[in-house]
DNA sequence: CAAATAAAAGACATTCTTGTCTTTTATTTG
DNA sequence: CAAATAAAAGACAAGAATGTCTTTTATTTG
């Protein structure tokens, strides 16, 4: 479905947005330690997204990446359009390039509704919705 | 949402279902131009599938791959666990090993939703279902 | 300003996916 | 049986995804 550097972009985010809600920021280490990833390459991803304005970074000490009231809002569809493209919201199930309405792949009806539950589902899932949540302990974002 | 592997898969199988209809038998080559792809890369996924007693093959003179009437009712999501395993079917959305109803990760219950509605369609649809609509030139199979 | 800190950047390594090519084995047909 | 045919098998190569390591740049703080 998304790719690991895709899954590891929007467990990193939700973790920032965790913590980074009284204006501290999180740094890589702590970010790696909290959805337990490797840190170079979430720096490398976490980059991406500061080059895309979906999360800011302060570097020097006490820097680190943090979210605004504002990028807490960021949809996990932006975050996976900046990672792994538009492919999952319009590609053909089948891969067929020119896959369409007037030309349609065996699957492509059904596939379409698939597609359009899943943009629908990241279109309206917000990066600080889970907040609350994670700090009860009701979700985890740790794979081990 | 499959890999590459697993789009020529399906798409040669349900070559297979509508060329093999009175007996005959379809080669690698007509396969893959039937569907666009690399012969010899089809060839091996194909062999794979035979393993499995997915489709049926002979080798020599007029030999090839076919499908039964039983073959031709198998459903796409027998295709899809053979060629990229039960990810997809079970799978956490954000790459969690241990997420479950009582570890979830945050998007836990709407992916769990999707996953049963992908699971549905490709439970529901058989290899064979596309013949009639193909012949009629309503579905495709190419990417070109 | 100097030292410490932390992100940014870039080089490099590994693994998996995708794709190609050659040889072998089984089957059919004359 | 001999020749032709076509799948099966295996070696190999290219490319992408994933992961690691080192150096550079910007910022803060004393």
């Amino acid at each position: 479905m998304f790719s690991k550097t895709c899954e590891y972009a929007i467990r990193a985010m939700i973790f920032i947005a965790l913590r980074s809600k009284d204006g501290d920021r999180v740094g890589i280490r702590e970010i790696a330690k909290g959805i337990d990833s490797p840190a170079h390459f979430i720096a490398k991803i976490l980059q991406q997204l500061v080059r895309k304005g979906v999360v800011q970074s302060v570097k020097g000490p006490n820097g680190g990446f943090y979210l605004d009231a504002q990028g807490r809002e960021c949809p996990l569809a932006k975050i996976v359009r900046v990672v792994d493209g538009d492919q999952l919201f319009s590609g053909c199930g089948l891969g067929l390039r020119n896959c369409s309405e007037v030309h349609p792949c065996p699957i492509h009806d059904e596939f379409k509704k698939i597609r359009e539950d899943i943009t629908a589902m990241l279109e309206n899932s917000y990066i600080g919705e889970f907040t609350e949540r994670l700090e009860e302990n009701l979700l985890f974002l740790r794979r081990k």
